[in-house]
Formats: C-alpha cells, structure tokens, sequence
DNA sequence: TAAGATTGAGGTATCAATCTTG
DNA sequence: CAAGATTGATACCTCAATCTTA
C-alpha cells in the first residue's frame, strides 16, 4: 500500500456478511449474478484468455506481439497493399496517436514503412516491407496453429457456426464507434 | 514521424500489387482470409467495441470505470464479501503488480478497502465499502441496460443461448493461464 | 474550418526484483 | 525455498494540443 492508512485487521470468520439469499437482498446481491451480466463477462474472460495465450505463444515462436501481427493481417487483406494511418487506426480500434507510435515501432523493426500519399499530402499510407511479410507468414502458421488448439478445440463444429454467426450480428451494422 | 527516414513518394496507383487471387499468392495472402483467423478477429473486435461502448457509458452516467465495476462485481459475488489479492487477480486477470495498483487507486476513491488476514499475515483482503456497495448499485442499473442495448438487442433468443454455452466452453476447464 | 498525422502529458498495465511471512 | 504483496522500471495507450494540407 502506497500512502493510505493501515488495513484493519478482522479475525478470519466473524464479520457478519449479506448472505446472497436472492429475495432479501440489496438490489447489486441480486444483479450480480445476473444472466446478461455473466454472458458479459464470459466474453471479456475468453477474450482474456484467447489473446494472453496467443500472444504468449506468437511471442514466443516468432517474437512478435499479437497487435504487431493485427496489423499485418489488415495490411495483407487491403485492397492495393496498404491503409493509411487513419484507416488502421480505425479498423483495428487504435487512436491516432496510438497508430502512430505503433507505427513508429513496427517502421523500426523493419516490418512495415511508411509512404507519402500524392492524392493527398495530409495522409500517409502504411505498407508490409518484404521482411513483414516473410514475418506474417511465418506468424500466420503459428497463429493458426494456436487458434485450432484454444478457440475450435473446445467447441463443436454446431458452436462455431453459431458463435461466428452471433459474433458477426454484434459488428455488422453497428455505430462505428470511433477510438479517436 | 519521430526518427525514422521520410517516407518514398509514390503515386497514387503504380505500385504493382500481389493481387490476391488465392491459387496464386503466397501463404499469406491465402492465410489472411482464413475463416478461423476471421473468427478471433471476430471476438477482438466485438470486445473492442463493447468494452469501449459500455465503458464511455458507465464512466459518462457513475463516474466509474469499467475496470472499477468489475472489481465490484467480483467482490460482490465472492463467498464473505472479500477477496485477497491475488485471488482477485487471479479472477479478472490481472497481475499481482497491476492488482495492487488498482485496489489503490479504488481505495483512494473510497470504494474498497483493505483488511488483514489473521490467518495468514501475508495475504490482504479487499472489500467494498458500503459506498462502494452504493456505488455498485447504482452502476448495475446503467451497465445492465447498456448490456441489453449493445449485446442483447442485436441477438435473438437462440444467439444469445448459444453463444453463452460457447462462451462457457471456452472458460471451463481451460488451464488457469495466469497473468502474474 | 476540417481532416490527417504527430507530439507531449498522463494513466494503467506488465515484468522483474524485493520484502515479509509460511 | 515458496507464496503473497508491493515497488521501480518500462511499455503502450488515450487525450488534448499542434502542425500541415484540403
């Protein structure tokens, strides 16, 4: 504890405690257990989970980050090679100064540069360099690998078809939602 | 850009581009489309766009942060009101430096509050303060409401069932995987 | 004026090292 | 020595302000 008083010592079972008994409760007794609350936090736990065992993984096998491989796919999936800096920013939900440092350490790390845009000299445009594509290549059959273990292993052919299905109706057609 | 070289100009369409006609690219260029890579993309971004939604919301109508509220919640839940530190961590994974930060910054805000074991003087409790069990309240209302607006409504009744038992796969029975 | 990108300031996480207790 | 919690160093993000160009 940095400057706050000392913690009050309590013996181990003599507090009298809200037992969670749903009728006689306080109104959070009862609603933390609440069913749209628990489909809440499953999602954030599995996202937890999913990108701590992946990126450690990726990590590990490649030595680089899981955002730093995000940012390949995008890049390798647009249409002529490359996005501009807003435009990665806003796909991968990454602020415009976030992107930029990003950016900054992907450029030094030799897997992506950056190229002045002449339709528009405000924009500047990010592409793979040869060595980030190698590297995404390289990442892709590790990250794949790693998907089929943690996120298809435990689940049916049935749940996947449905989780993708639901998953996709939460990011179809949604406000945007702009980081920056 | 901090120290890198200036971007190469280049015109807006004469870049000979990979196209990516899948017979013919390489591994990445197949790779990037994948549908299980587009799955997890999936998952990253509808918890991208719900925490960050939810959180703007909470932090706009209590003054909380998601993070906060999460802790709450936990506490809330667990058998005598209290947590140690690093079964909370544990809980919401986050790592024991990360924990004891947090638990500070909630203290000053008077939320929680510390409690020494007697059972065993290494490990701390943490519970909520009856402001913070106001507090949570007051939370639960709006956070359950945005769940039902940003999560809910766009699912039907079969979504949000079978997304719940695919969520729950992916929880139960993993290896703990722990943060700190 | 607005849009795109960058920068500086500040917040919060991780990691590794340390201290206390079992 | 191992486990629990804290601390210092560091990494990376957001926010607000600034600069350049449309």
């Amino acid at each position: 504890m940095s400057d706050s008083a000392a913690p009050a010592v309590v013996e181990d079972a003599d507090r009298d405690v809200e037992v969670p008994s749903p009728e006689t409760c306080t109104a959070w007794a009862r609603d933390v257990n609440d069913e749209r609350l628990l489909l809440m936090g499953l999602l954030i736990e599995s996202h937890a989970r999913l990108t701590r065992v992946l990126g450690n993984e990726l990590e590990a096998s490649v030595g680089v980050p899981l955002t730093w491989f995000i940012v390949m796919v995008h890049l390798a999936r647009s249409e002529r090679g490359r996005l501009t800096m807003s435009q990665l920013g806003t796909e991968i939900s990454v602020t415009s100064g976030g992107i930029t440092r990003l950016v900054d350490r992907m450029t030094e790390a030799g897997l992506v540069e950056r190229e002045s845009c002449a339709s528009d000299r405000r924009a500047i445009y990010v592409a793979l360099t040869p060595q980030g594509e190698a590297t995404l290549e390289r990442a892709m059959a590790e990250h794949l690998a790693g998907i089929d273990r943690h996120l298809l292993a435990p689940l049916t052919e049935d749940d996947r078809a449905s989780l993708a299905i639901a998953l996709r109706k939460l990011n179809d057609g949604q406000d945007p939602v702009c980081p920056g």
